[in-house]
DNA sequence: TGTACATCAGTGAACGCGCGTTCACTGATGTAC
DNA sequence: TGTACATCAGTGAACGCGCGTTCACTGATGTAC
């Protein structure tokens, strides 16, 4: 029961069981080196020294295969994620440090599910643990940030901190490239952090925006 | 010269001229509706009411087509958003005011982005372009912002301007069912507003962070 | 301790499908005389 | 105003390729007696 296996046709000997183990790590494995593209049911099954005869024994076919590396993937991940969130001290933290840690935490998480999860996610049909996972992420970090509700200034803390951490998510995401400022990962997080924490703080609505958004020109018509 | 072609084979009869019209339409329609994997060849010559042969006789492949329509549709948009940038009035107003601005010309590009161009982008070799227009987008904004650099109080603004609209930008690129709060597109718009302006104003550089920094827990290895 | 036999596991050639691309051919257009 | 002819434009069947999937077959495993 280490294995939840799902719709896998369960293997019924040893041998076959170390077979299907191949299959699944040789999968993972292209997915890593060589993104969704190469991941043929020919490459997995040569990489995995098998044949795909055995593939189609154990899987009712690639979209199977994908679906059942994807909930164990994400299934793995979120448990880590739980033991990660536990291992933090979290108490009688400044909101700021709340702030820092949190972007810490979601920062290591985007470094680590890095190639084989993201390409999973993009090849489809894994579809559905990816966005449960990060629901999961915000849920967890949503009720860290609220533990010190008294200090945040923004009207609608529940709101604020949805859309501080989609927004620091976001940020996290996007290929560093783009910002071709000489930026490093440290100093992305350090403003990250700040990102996160000023928001929280903001308590002035602004008040230009309607002056500009009523006569709003659409050029995308 | 209304039309940059570029390495498509020029028509030599007004016949040949609509046809090509009618091809790039057909594949800008099914790009919109089906998205990327609706877009064959097959399946834009009948929409256009023509034949794979006349298809082959201006465009050397279906990757051309795709160049052709990437740089097209990406040098339409930064004039169109030139345009719009310029027909706002940004003298004499504070940053907050800039920052809702900035954050509602963001979010109309963005809608009216929407299918097309994404699906163009995400289909691969129409690569560079939105990547151009991106870039684009970022620095005209920016020196916007920067406009008001007295009022900017982070430490360095260039970097906070760059990493804001990045955020920004994420932020309101993201699904918005993320946001699984009721959360609609205008609130959704004075949020990020807030996020800017806030950001652009934090001076407190955290302090939590190297407390939590140095005893960090790798969950990810 | 052997042996028969049902079941499990493994193999790889072959098939079908959808796709991008080619090509031999027919018809339309416009210019030279 | 006609007519010949070179060029342009259009057509769709056919091809090749890569892929996921099937299937007839051989070999391994373990249990019953």
């Amino acid at each position: 029961m280490s294995h939840a296996v799902s719709k896998v046709h369960p293997p019924k000997q040893s041998r076959s069981r170390r077979t299907l183990e191949r299959i699944r790590r040789a999968a993972l494995e292209i997915l890593d080196q060589d993104g969704p593209d190469g991941l043929t049911v020919q490459a997995i099954v040569t990489r995995a020294r098998s044949s795909v005869g055995s593939f189609y024994a154990r899987f009712d076919g690639k979209d199977d295969l994908l679906a059942d590396l994807g909930e164990q993937m994400w299934l793995d991940a979120a448990e880590r994620w739980d033991e990660a969130v536990a291992l933090r001290s979290w108490d009688g933290r400044s909101l700021g440090e709340l702030a820092d840690g949190v972007v810490a935490l979601l920062a290591d998480t985007h470094r680590g599910e890095a190639l084989p999860l993201r390409a999973l996610a993009a090849a489809g049909s894994g579809g559905d643990g990816a966005r449960r996972f990060r629901a999961h992420v915000r849920q967890g970090l949503a009720e860290v940030l609220l533990s010190r509700r008294a200090e945040i200034d923004h009207p609608r803390p529940e709101v604020a901190v949805q859309v501080g951490l989609a927004a620091v998510t976001a940020l996290l995401d996007a290929p560093t490239a783009e910002l071709s400022e000489g930026l490093d990962e440290s100093q992305l997080r350090t403003e990250a952090g700040r990102l996160l924490h000023g928001y929280l703080q903001a308590t002035d609505p602004g008040g230009g925006a309607s002056s500009q958004g009523v006569d709003f020109f659409d050029v995308w018509a």
